[in-house]
DNA sequence: ACCTGAACACCGTTCAAGT
DNA sequence: ACCTGAACACCGTTCAAGT
């Protein structure tokens, strides 16, 4: 046995592998991993650093669809509200992955040069240097918690009759149906919200 | 062996000791539960549906620390903010069970209960069906947002040389210092924007 | 009813041994 | 350098057998 001609793994591969696993299965093993690339499991570990190594490279991987020429856009608002719809879209191309690569904040290089980008946005378009950082913060959680919010069950709002719950039933019906549909629409709202209050923010700053 | 004359096991005390292990490691296993409560694994399935069981259990627990009160407080707004403050507390008390409850929202019946009079809140306010649902899932992601970044690394933003963010760390060392001080405004920043904008819908609506 | 003890299939990780 | 094959400690889950 040994070493073959050309080689089984890579990074590139395992992740590919990896992350069409989770696309159908919601989860992934090295195992898995290494048997549907032909390898054996151990020599995964030649290429990665463990399981958790290869959850970083799903990380990146999904957050490498976020575009960054979104924050080259004009003015500062217009680019802030596309970059947030471009991160949360990254996240929604894998909703099954969701629950696994929320755990921690995507803090890879490449993302961490767009939010130095994103950074310099708001205080070239004046706000103060202390409200930088909250407000983007915030709006990562606000990405992040709606994309958590994409990834969960179908049925979250199964509404039984031990516990009668009339007027959340009368908003469901009013609201417009889909779960996807339902999620993108609270997206918005929160946005909505957000930027509106970003722009006060900066008003307000002498 | 058989059956012991005073019960080892109940629902109430692998609750209680998987939430235990958990505040302490950040995971729990069937085995780990079993053992410090002196029992074998296998009896831990007498009395709870798996492991997944166990986390909606946990669901629950963490749940229970919302108080319902706050949605008696008049006017709504006050109201709706302090249930927010609440919900978020009632995580922040067990930051490293976040990642684990967060998969899926807590849809137990004292919850469901508490959308049901938060649903009525709103409508009784004033607000139009068709937008309460929007909001109130809106809320509900600022909400789970939030917590999560409070269960985020504390290195987060480990900024490197070989990636220089100088506006980044302007923007950073701007900002008040301590993970949890970080994190509490960041939910302070999207919950005055999400709360102002629900007030200019309600104002808005015939 | 409640628990034991053993079994099963599956993990993540390490490492000597091969080419 | 890259992979195998085997090992280790640990999972989640099931189930006959005991009291």
């Amino acid at each position: 046995m040994g070493r073959p001609r050309t080689p089984l793994l890579d990074r590139e591969r395992i992740a590919t592998t990896a992350l069409e696993i989770v696309d159908e299965r919601g989860d992934f093993s090295v195992p898995q991993v290494a048997k549907r690339l032909g390898a054996q499991t151990g020599s995964v570990y030649h290429h990665v650093e463990g399981r958790d190594g290869i959850v970083e490279l799903l990380r990146e991987r999904v957050a490498a669809a976020i575009d960054p020429a979104t924050l080259d856009l004009r003015p500062w608002d217009t680019a802030l509200e596309a970059w947030a719809r471009s991160y949360r879209a990254a996240f929604a191309a894998h909703p099954k992955a969701i629950p696994l690569l929320m755990t921690s904040p995507v803090r890879a290089p490449r993302v961490l040069e767009q939010y130095e980008r994103a950074v310099a946005l708001l205080l070239d378009a004046g706000f103060a240097p202390a409200d930088v950082m909250p407000l983007l913060t915030a709006l990562e959680n606000l990405v992040l918690g709606s994309a958590l919010d994409l990834a969960a069950p179908e049925t979250m709002w199964e509404l039984t009759a031990s516990s009668p719950t009339p007027r959340l039933a009368e908003a469901l019906s009013a609201a417009s149906e889909g779960r996807a549909d339902r999620a993108d629409r609270a997206f918005e709202v929160g946005l909505t919200a957000f930027m509106k209050h970003a722009r006060e923010v900066r008003a307000d700053t002498p």
